[in-house]
DNA sequence: AAACTTTTTGAAAGCCCTTTCGGTAAACTA
DNA sequence: TAGTTTACCGAAAGGGCTTTCAAAAAGTTT
């Protein structure tokens, strides 16, 4: 940790400054360089000189300040890698359009007092409002009481069902699969999971096995939860063949890639005998997979749009949703269940 | 992209709120909360407590206008996934301390004019300084001729080798990787890389020749460049495993896998008759390889401390270093290349 | 040339907090 | 009682920018 305390800024040059070398007043030059119409054609092209000789950039902070809006969002993460965070922030950046709004990340590593002292300083620097982002799809507790600007939690949604947040529709995802590998001609159709305290893989679970009713057929073997690692993939395949599936619906990329080595070790030809598909769509997971591994795209961009939207639309006044909003993940063709694709 | 501009704040408790509702003046409600003790104790507790009832959050806006500081730093990157970034965030949260600092995290996109875009937001909100953090170990253009704040280059440096830059020694890391093989008894050493076309490549390359030779060995067959994927790991391996190598160094995780798959395909035991290690070590690779894979860590959460660290130094004036800082990888061992580790 | 309109400019207030400095009231000493 | 010290509190300034409003300059009309 640092200790000493930075010294002061170098001298950045101030809207004063920039009037005085252009020779006008505060006033006119701040007119000038804002599009104000009430400034001599001439002052303005003086002024503007100045500026751009003088490296001047406004100072955000001051009209933050007047605003009352500072033009900054936080996202409060607890994911590690940013798996999730990363593309959300993207999304959100998206939404808000480059450089109009700024955000600050903050890691809160899945510590309830590292959350709070962000949230803190988020609150102090004033930010118009907060996006908390999930490590899994699990409800997590809210923020705080009482937060005096809008909060949309993105990938998983809070406790309190009246707070706004953008999810997965993980049922519809699971279910999504499914019609996939049925359109694709399967009927003996397995599912081997992740850990089954996870929300995200009861849910997938939950959409794969009404999908397999509504189409009259019947999940060969029960829900294979286990851990979302390949090693796990690897180890429930021979279960799965023995039950002769012709495909294998995955809870996840990493143990579609187990399953995979699996298979592959057995012999049996993907997707000839039996056909992969998982969940995730995670692109290094998915990028040397041998076929190319058919995956559900969780569409965390999207979620990260979304949810600045939700933002956007809550400060305006403007809000069209409360609430949770499920958004339809996204279904990637690839050879895994289909030769060639 | 969202066009309405968001309604201002609602209220949120200002000092003043506080002084009010406590019964004193602002400035005595600041030195309540601010522990200066020409404060009555009972004042004081009336203070807090106001303050407390009303959820009160300072205005770190203003102190940091203030203070000439705003207590804020940005971090510009060009990763999208977040795998370099996010590391080397969380390293620079830890150097700053939990809360202190906050970090705006701008995603350039590898697009001149975005950056731009940021880099200017970023001034205007006054951030105390710049992180830039590349999406490989290229040397890529400085940031801009004249920026009035200090800029730290991490994982990438700069072109021009004046500039503050913390990055891997890639060399050395090679030449460690092969050191480790070495002392593992192996003798036959071959090197399957990426793209030739990357600064990092080269560089992993000649520390592992340099070592080689140093040992008295010369690398079995040429440096065999192709691309940073697991395809090329599988396609490389048959022409290595015909020069009769007992070791294999591989460029990154993904090739590394695709030589582990072609082995096992081959019925090559490892670590056995051919020992593996590669770089990175990237966790979501090495999680479901077998055996294990040794890698080399680039350590990135000490590169984004450094940072950090270099950041502050050059504000506080204390900068110890200057130019390029080059950081030793750690080698991390597995089952890949010592049996049972 | 005087009276008036239009255009352009500048002084000053306001945003929210910290800090300095002056002032008041209480406690103390002579 | 008068004078002195101490403890506490509050008024006001400052920081950079925008905006309002009044003033000055320029131009137009009679």
């Amino acid at each position: 940790m640092v200790t000493d305390a930075p010294a002061p800024l170098p001298a950045q040059a101030r809207l004063r400054d920039v009037a005085q070398a252009a020779g006008v007043s505060l006033a006119t030059a701040s007119k000038a360089l804002n599009g104000k119409n009430e400034v001599n054609a001439s002052t303005r092209q003086r002024v503007q000189e100045a500026a751009d000789r003088l490296g001047f950039v406004p100072n955000t902070l001051v009209q933050a300040m007047l605003q009352g809006r500072s033009g900054t969002v936080g996202l409060i993460t607890n994911d590690l890698d940013g798996r999730f965070a990363m593309p959300i922030l993207m999304g959100a950046e998206d939404a808000f359009g480059a450089g109009k709004m700024s955000v600050f990340l903050c890691d809160a590593r899945e510590d309830a007092i590292r959350e709070q002292y962000h949230l803190t300083a988020l609150l102090g620097r004033r930010v118009d409002g907060i996006i908390v982002v999930g490590s899994n799809t699990d409800q997590r507790p809210p923020l705080a009481a009482r937060i005096p600007i809008p909060v949309v939690y993105a990938y998983a949604p809070s406790t309190d069902p009246g707070d706004a947040a953008v999810i997965v529709d993980e049922r519809r995802g699971g279910a999504m699969a499914v019609e996939h590998l049925i359109a694709t001609g399967r009927r003996r159709i397995a599912h081997i999971s992740g850990d089954v305290s996870y929300t995200a893989a009861r849910d997938r679970a939950a959409g794969a096995l009404a999908a397999c009713e509504d189409a009259g057929l019947t999940m060969v073997g029960p829900v294979r939860y286990g851990t979302w690692t390949e090693a796990w993939g690897r180890a429930a395949t021979p279960a799965v063949l023995a039950d002769r599936a012709d495909a294998i619906l995955c809870g996840s990329d990493q143990i579609a890639r187990g399953v995979l080595d699996a298979l592959r070790d057995a012999s049996v030809s993907v997707p000839d005998q039996v056909a992969v598909a998982s969940f995730d769509n995670w692109e290094p997971m998915i990028a040397g997979t041998r076929p190319s591994l058919t995956s559900m795209d969780m569409q965390l961009g999207l979620i990260g749009k979304r949810a600045a939207e939700r933002l956007f639309e809550i400060l305006s006044g403007t809000e069209t949703h409360s609430g949770i909003e499920k958004l339809i993940p996204r279904l990637v063709v690839r050879g895994s269940t289909v030769a060639g694709a």
